[in-house]
DNA sequence: GCGACAG
DNA sequence: ATCTTGTCGC
């Protein structure tokens, strides 16, 4: 996809007088740098819907995978017809890595990997959904608002459990929903996209208002507890993963297909050390 | 000091 | 997020 780089590059190291010599895609911050660009960032956020209001012909899903033993990220991103939401198109990428995970800095961990899917696409979708917070977050800008700025698209969260934030019970039918409130204000809805079953919470990543990124969601359901945007980036990354080559361990063992001499003529089925 | 804590 | 076995309900 034609990306916002530059947008995305400007806002990133141009606060921060460091060298554009580090790729876009290594993130390398400390916890605390991580928490000074959040801050700069959060000021830049659109919080309101576009006027005039853009038509949505497409929506995407993005979501990250990975495995125990395993350094690399899987990333993908899927391209879905509105309100059809039929693939159009999908991407994945495959990245280290390049960052621990510390509630509030998520972006720092999956963000580059998704870039990475984002910029192999063909064709710019109109709006995306983020299986993360927007500013349903401690500083206000969560992975769907920093990636928003970052793209320069529409995005909205679509977390599955909070991170931050209280409110009231939700009623058990689809399509209900109630705020979420931190600090005295509206940061997301809490959103029931199924018959009993646990709601998610939904909030403004990036050039949206509230409520039309609750109507969006709603609009995205098929059935399932997740948006179709995110469960299908879900199910595509899930797919990459295991058709994807096995680790490559550090540590080294001996290959299975030469055991040593005592297993081979074993009395015993199976010893367990 | 005790919880809470996106993925 | 990942790992993991069974189990309740439409």
């Amino acid at each position: 996809m034609a990306l916002d780089m530059e947008f995305g590059q400007e806002i990133l190291y141009g606060e921060r007088e460091m060298s554009r010599t580090k790729p876009l895609h290594s993130w390398d911050v400390t916890c605390r740098e991580a928490v000074a660009i959040q801050k700069i960032f959060r000021e830049k956020l659109i919080l309101c819907d576009e006027s005039p209001p853009v038509e949505i012909h497409s929506i995407a899903g993005a979501d990250i995978s990975y495995s125990r033993g395993d350094d690399r990220f899987f990333g993908a991103v899927v391209i879905l017809s509105w309100p059809a939401m039929e693939i159009l198109e999908i991407a994945s990428s495959v990245a280290q890595v390049p960052f621990p995970y510390v509630p509030g800095l998520l972006s720092f961990r999956e963000g580059p990997v998704l870039l990475k899917a984002f910029d192999k696409l063909k064709q710019r979708p109109d709006i995306i959904i983020f299986d993360g917070q927007g500013i349903a977050h401690p500083r206000g800008i969560g992975l769907a608002s920093h990636l928003g700025l970052f793209l320069n698209l529409p995005t909205i969260g679509c977390a599955k459990t909070k991170l931050v934030g209280t409110f009231e019970e939700v009623d058990q039918e689809r399509g209900c929903h109630t705020n979420l409130y931190h600090k005295g204000s509206v940061i997301g809805a809490v959103v029931r996209t199924k018959n009993r079953v646990r709601p998610v919470f939904v909030s403004q990543g990036h050039r949206i208002s509230l409520p039309r990124a609750v109507e969006i969601v709603l609009n995205c359901c098929r059935g399932y507890r997740l948006p179709e945007p995110v469960r299908q980036a879900h199910l595509a990354v899930n797919r990459l993963r295991e058709a994807a080559p096995p680790p490559c361990k550090t540590r080294i063992s001996a290959p299975e297909s030469d055991p040593a001499p005592s297993e081979i003529d074993s009395i015993r089925p199976h010893s367990k050390e």
